[in-house]
DNA sequence: CCGTTTCACTTAACCGATTAACTTACGCGC
DNA sequence: GCGCGTAAGTTAATCGGTTAAGTGAAACGG
């Protein structure tokens, strides 16, 4: 009524209680006042219709009840069915989830972790692009971090949900060789900050044990990136059109990500080989596209919803104080076996 | 060094400089002082690591260089693209977006636009649930909202971003008409609050000219629940298997969002009927995933980089107190003809 | 009956900036 | 030499809360 426009604060709260502002603010929040003194300020306060303005508060108590959520890369189909769920996952938890997208930046993303970390997020989980970064370590010395996927390994982390990759690509490629595949490609997501992959190494030791030959390839998520490679890596195919000196065509292909897994599908069509009969394709995320392709995508399932949920714990814990049991969580794979890996048929 | 964990204050850069604290913030954003000074100020505050407390300055200034981005359902496959769209083209132009999702509860959407508004986000880019809230208004007169998809109908918006979904109603359609099918199940999404959907009234009109038999159905977006719904579409289906009293069975099935359609080849698979062949499927978003389907899927091309342009162009223009030409873009439909509409086979 | 808690508030400092209003000093025209 | 405009800073209020420290009165133990 009184000023258009204008939100109540605090101090007409406490001119129209007659109390002070310090009063008003305890009352409203609980804090070593009389019942009725509190009862009087709620109801005084709903009248006025007052809303504590969150960033004097911020400012005031270095607080927000708010998480930050850094996406490497929105780009990509997993990371934004891994944010919704996380969102999700926040809100249910009564926190407000500020999910922000690097873009695939390693310095991008450090610039973000400093924005959330100075608008006073309570928490952080970030699915990092550049996990080895230094200016991780400061970050996480602010705020609690959480990181999914890779561990930060500079900084003193509040937790981490990690994934089995190991017991992830020994499925994979026992299962491929079971089948019956000798020659199989590899797909891992391009980074721009990964000299060594560890990835890239399990995939070598568990081809060796195995006697696969496996060509590990660096393809991008974007799908029309990823049918490029996946082109170039049919280009040497089954059908006996391979350039002179080019390797041996794989019986299979076995994709990091489901995306990448897509890019394959798309140039398997074009080169008219049919999945899961020409050609395995294995992906790595189980997106719920993967089981509408046909063949349905054979892939690896982490449990999206739980490594939100475990995220999520581990941060609202960090928050609040609380100790935890384990502060890394390691995710095991499970194998959805669909159709599109078969045995190999003619070489 | 000083102080551990503590950033530096603009105070502190004003003792180093021997200045007062307002010279030192006006030197920093360039305003009246003297070349030397503000040369001198730079100097001292680059090695104070210096950097201005993003949360102080909201609370004095009331901006903060920031945009909030509000998703009505993250579930949604063209939901996440829009908001990865978005937030890649609103980072371009230097400014953060913080994107949230209302998880499709309408209430929770206009808890967190307020949420945002009181963070003192500069902007506010919406794709709603329920576009025809009360509560939009207020929202919208504390600060510039662009919505997408909807127009916000009760309140002044600072730019809007619509499908002129007449137009690709009409060409699909006409399309499947062509085509011969003379009878079609159109599933729509369903909404909290869509008491009269225009869409429902446009295929209606569409479909009485063209002599097409419409039925419309809600259906949800996500992937398992749609497929439920399919099901029960399919199940009066061409093999003959049709429940007594069932509606004939649609020869075509137009789906209002790719994820539906993605719904429908689940169940098209699981009732061994073949997508293109036995039963046409055209979707409405053209989601990157639907170029790998088998076949792949005729939809509806709105643009997608385009809105997120448009649509963070709004935005930047009314931030910067710019008018502009056209507060509403609407954005025209481009069939993508691809596989999985066809000639009706047997009916 | 006195000293000590405890309760229920109040006072006032503080968070870290921005910004309106005021002060100085200098240069300039006449 | 005087008044005036302007450039370059300073002072202090303000944004809207939180919170440590202080105060006065009632309750309580001995």
């Amino acid at each position: 009524m009184a000023r258009p426009n204008k939100r109540t604060t605090l101090r007409e709260v406490a001119e129209a209680t007659g109390l002070s502002t310090a009063a008003v603010s305890y009352a409203l929040r609980g804090k070593h006042v009389s019942k009725e003194t509190e009862e009087r300020v709620r109801r005084a306060a709903a009248e006025l219709g007052y809303e504590a303005d969150p960033i004097a508060r911020a400012l005031a108590s270095g607080r927000t009840s708010t998480v930050g959520v850094l996406a490497g890369d929105l780009q990509d189909l997993w990371q934004q069915q891994l944010m919704a769920a996380i969102g999700r996952e926040l809100l249910a938890g009564d926190r407000y989830a500020l999910i922000l997208d690097a873009g695939g930046d390693p310095e991008r993303e450090l610039a973000l972790a400093k924005q959330l970390r100075d608008q006073r997020v309570d928490g952080l989980l970030v699915s990092p692009v550049d996990p080895s970064a230094e200016g991780w370590s400061k970050i996480a010395d602010a705020v609690p971090v959480v990181s999914i996927g890779d561990a930060l390994s500079r900084a003193r982390t509040a937790g981490e949900v990690l994934f089995d990759n190991r017991a992830g690509i020994d499925a994979v490629l026992d299962y491929l060789r079971g089948l019956g595949h000798r020659r199989v490609t590899v797909l891992t997501p391009t980074g721009p900050s990964t000299p060594d992959r560890p990835a890239d190494v399990y995939v070598r030791e568990a081809a060796d044990r195995l006697g696969i030959e496996a060509e590990v390839l660096p393809c991008p998520q974007e799908l029309d990136a990823a049918t490029a490679v996946a082109r170039r890596v049919l280009a040497n195919s089954p059908d006996g059109r391979r350039p002179a000196g080019a390797l041996a065509p794989p019986t299979a292909v076995f994709c990091f990500s489901d995306s990448i897994a897509y890019g394959v599908y798309a140039a398997a069509a074009e080169a008219s080989l049919t999945v899961g009969r020409d050609l395995s394709v294995v992906g790595f995320d189980d997106h719920p596209v993967s089981r509408v392709l046909t063949p349905p995508l054979t892939t690896v399932d982490w449990g999206l919803a739980e490594i939100a949920k475990e995220a999520a714990r581990l941060a609202v814990a960090a928050i609040e104080g609380r100790r935890v049991r384990r502060k890394r969580i390691l995710c095991a794979p499970r194998l959805s076996e669909r159709g599109s890996a078969a045995e190999p048929g003619r070489g």
